[in-house]
DNA sequence: TCTATGGTGATTTTT
DNA sequence: TCACCATAGA
């Protein structure tokens, strides 16, 4: 038992074995928290002899749920399924697919993304005949999410203004559909599974008498729901460990509330606060940069990172004479390394919104050096995979009006809006699904006798589906729909590399369903609905080819958690960061502040931040001063070069490869880096680099499906 | 129903 | 600047 608790410094240990009561756990970047959370997991169970049934791990992201369990697994040494570790999200799902009864749901309900949600708020304001432009579908959303997240219903809003009455009706709207389609939203996973908590007192006590202690990740992310959500669920009996900081956190903005850390110890008494100071990532003199950056923020619970580690080397700030200027200081900085023998995986480039990657990226491209974004489409967010999934879910529940919509036209029958607007009518007035909408209107003989063809034949398709499936395994099911839906057909039909990619992943959810049948536990019958909240809540790893060695590019956002070796903070430039919409809120620089603390703190050995002094923004040219939170750093932290040769952006013609050839030299060829080129075999791809002349010019290449490649030039074709 | 064109507006993101 | 949308015309 002791053997758990030698390898923790003096905080952690006192964290880790805590008498049982509720405790708040202070804990900065670097310091190990994951590593404690795991640990008193383990301690729990080991020395305190509970149950690992009766612990509750909580977390934000799959990511980090699956990181959790992992490390729980590898410090039992023995595999922790049916531990209740996880997200919000998947945790309520899995109570209320148990509970569906109780909760007022129909058995085999489904999970809208944010994208579906948008859809039917969209169609819900048509209904209401609501013009579009004036009532934005986005605000409409944004409305409907954050009360949500209040917990109150459409009922128990008062609308002082007309705006808010607006937004209420379509909330009213858009909530009936819902119900009626036997849907639910993200936040009515968590909302859900409050209210049938509050209902149900039996349900209640059965949750808390079975997790008697709780623990909480990123305590400061949470939102109301998500707070009232754990208060519920810990009673006065259990126990409730949380780890946060309110240094990092940077999620105000999407409902999360800083104040619950002090909120716990008010609502959870004698909890017993111990901070995790001593920092395991980064040198002296990152540590000492970012403490008294942060310093300048007010009504902070209080911390100091500290390391008995070495100073390391000073910060390197760059001044870069514009944005191209910057990108090619990064650049260089980032070959040097690479010659000096450091892996491109160690190296992130960070920049504080997602535009500002476009000039790095150009940059890299020039010299060949590989290179990966985060931020973008995850595999089952694709359309193509979205298709698939709504012809699905319309086959497991007709009722299913969003995945209707998105499948009536899909591949295009000839099925359009004119046929479509009627059916949604027919449907609305007789407040029908639009399946049992089109079956009547159909038997009515509504339709022209062409049009009563192509909608028939959708029907017997779905119906013929449905029959089919009733004795196909899961993947059987998928590979029958993509293929006779004609989707398949439909993509292979489009030109060029994204016809063949999207064909690809609709392949590949064949596998993903394959795969899924073996690891997941659901009895057959209920596969293909738990496939799909699976694909619903687990939107999948960002596709990337993770073997290949490459720097890593994201938003400050998306680093939090994340460390690396070198770390280049770019674009410090007032306006841009912070950010021109945060400045007139003294709040709002307060979390730009912390997502600056967020993003120095990624840093482990070393840490360069870079301005420019000019740059493209919304395509004109304008002059920033250096961000403020430059002067918050110390000056004998910092060493600051400043540009040596102005790197200026060519005037003529205002294509994408001669705006980046200033950082080729290779221009008089038809390969100069950045260009477009395909060929027979390997489809397209980005000339990196070349060497030699003529015909026998060796290309580097690096092609969309394969790869980076070495060919010689005669097999290649310019586009 | 598909394609061309012009207007618009432009943080940060997970589930 | 550029990517997204909506609308008009084939």
């Amino acid at each position: 038992m002791t053997q758990l608790l030698n390898s923790l410094n003096p905080a952690q240990r006192e964290a880790v074995a805590a008498p049982l009561g509720h405790q708040l756990i202070l804990a900065g970047a670097g310091s190990g928290k994951t590593r404690v959370l795991v640990h008193r997991i383990a301690w729990l169970i080991q020395t305190q002899g509970l149950s690992p049934l009766s612990i509750l791990a909580v977390t934000f992201t799959n990511k980090a749920a699956n990181e959790m369990r992992h490390r729980v697994e590898t410090l039992l040494g023995w595999p922790a399924k049916n531990m209740w570790i996880g997200t919000f999200h998947g945790l309520s799902h899995r109570i209320l697919r148990a509970h569906w009864q109780e909760a007022n749901l129909p058995e085999g309900f489904q999970i809208l993304d944010s994208d579906d949600q948008f859809r039917l708020i969209r169609r819900a304001m048509t209904e209401l005949k609501l013009d579009e432009d004036r009532w934005g579908v986005k605000d409409a959303q944004r409305f409907i999410n954050s009360q949500k997240e209040e917990g109150r219903d459409p009922s128990e809003i008062t609308a002082y203004d007309h705006a808010t009455a607006t937004f209420v009706k379509i909330y009213q709207a858009y909530q009936e559909m819902c119900q009626r389609a036997g849907v639910i939203d993200f936040t009515d996973l968590l909302l859900k599974t409050h209210r049938l908590w509050q209902n149900h007192p039996q349900v209640l006590a059965h949750y808390q008498q079975r997790f008697r202690y709780l623990l909480v990740d990123e305590f400061q992310d949470t939102n109301a729901i998500q707070y009232a959500w754990l208060r519920l669920l810990a009673g006065h009996e259990n126990h409730m460990m949380i780890v946060g900081d309110d240094d990092q956190s940077i999620y105000g903005w999407r409902g999360a509330r800083v104040e619950n850390l002090q909120r716990f110890c008010d609502d959870f008494r004698h909890a017993r606060t111990i901070r995790l100071e001593q920092n395991y990532r980064s040198t002296g003199t990152i540590l000492k940069a970012a403490n008294a950056l942060i310093a300048h923020n007010t009504e902070r619970l209080g911390k100091n990172l500290w390391t008995d580690g070495s100073d390391g080397e000073l910060i390197t700030v760059y001044a870069g004479f514009n944005d191209l200027d910057e990108a090619y200081f990064i650049v260089n900085r980032i070959r040097d390394l690479q010659y000096t023998g450091h892996s491109l995986r160690d190296i992130a480039v960070l920049y504080r919104s997602n535009a500002q990657s476009r000039v790095i990226e150009e940059g890299l491209m020039q010299y060949g050096i590989p290179y990966r974004v985060y931020g973008g489409l995850r595999y089952f967010d694709r359309a193509e995979i979205k298709d698939a999934l709504a012809y699905l879910r319309l086959i497991a529940n007709q009722q299913d009006d969003p995945a209707f919509e998105r499948i009536i036209n899909t591949p295009l029958r000839g099925i359009g809006d004119r046929t479509l607007t009627a059916i949604r009518e027919f449907a609305k007035t007789e407040q029908l699904s639009l399946w049992h909408a089109l079956q009547l209107l159909l038997e009515r003989q509504f339709f022209s006798a062409r049009m009563a063809g192509s909608l028939e034949s959708f029907m017997q398709l779905i119906r013929m589906f449905a029959e089919k499936c009733r004795t196909l395994s899961l993947h059987e099911q998928v590979e029958l729909v993509i293929q006779q839906s004609g989707l398949i057909a439909h993509f292979r039909q489009e030109k060029g590399e994204k016809g063949i990619a999207r064909v690809e992943n609709l392949e590949e959810l064949i596998n993903a369903a394959r795969q899924f049948e073996q690891e997941s536990g659901a009895e057959e019958s209920a596969q293909l609905t738990t496939f799909l909240a699976y694909a619903a809540l687990e939107s999948g790893e960002e596709q990337a080819n993770i073997s290949e060695d490459s720097v890593q590019l994201m938003t400050l956002h998306s680093a939090k958690g994340l460390e690396f070796k070198v770390v280049f903070l770019s674009g410090c430039e007032e306006e841009l960061f912070p950010h021109y919409l945060t400045l007139d809120d003294p709040k709002g620089i307060q979390e730009e502040r912390r997502l600056c603390y967020v993003g120095m703190t990624r840093a482990m050995r070393k840490l360069y931040i870079t301005y420019a002094e000019s740059r493209r923004l919304h395509g004109k040219e304008s002059y920033h001063k250096p961000s403020r939170f430059l002067h918050e750093i110390p000056g004998e932290l910092i060493d600051e070069i400043r540009f040596r040769t102005k790197v200026s952006r060519p005037t003529t013609t205002s294509s994408t490869t001669t705006s980046t050839a200033t950082f080729s030299s290779s221009r008089d060829t038809p390969f100069y880096p950045g260009r477009t080129v395909t060929h027979k075999i390997f489809g397209e791809g980005v000339v990196l680099g070349c060497e030699g002349t003529g015909e026998h010019m060796k290309v580097k290449v690096r092609f969309a499906k394969v790869g980076t490649k070495i060919l010689i030039a005669s097999f290649l074709n310019v586009e």
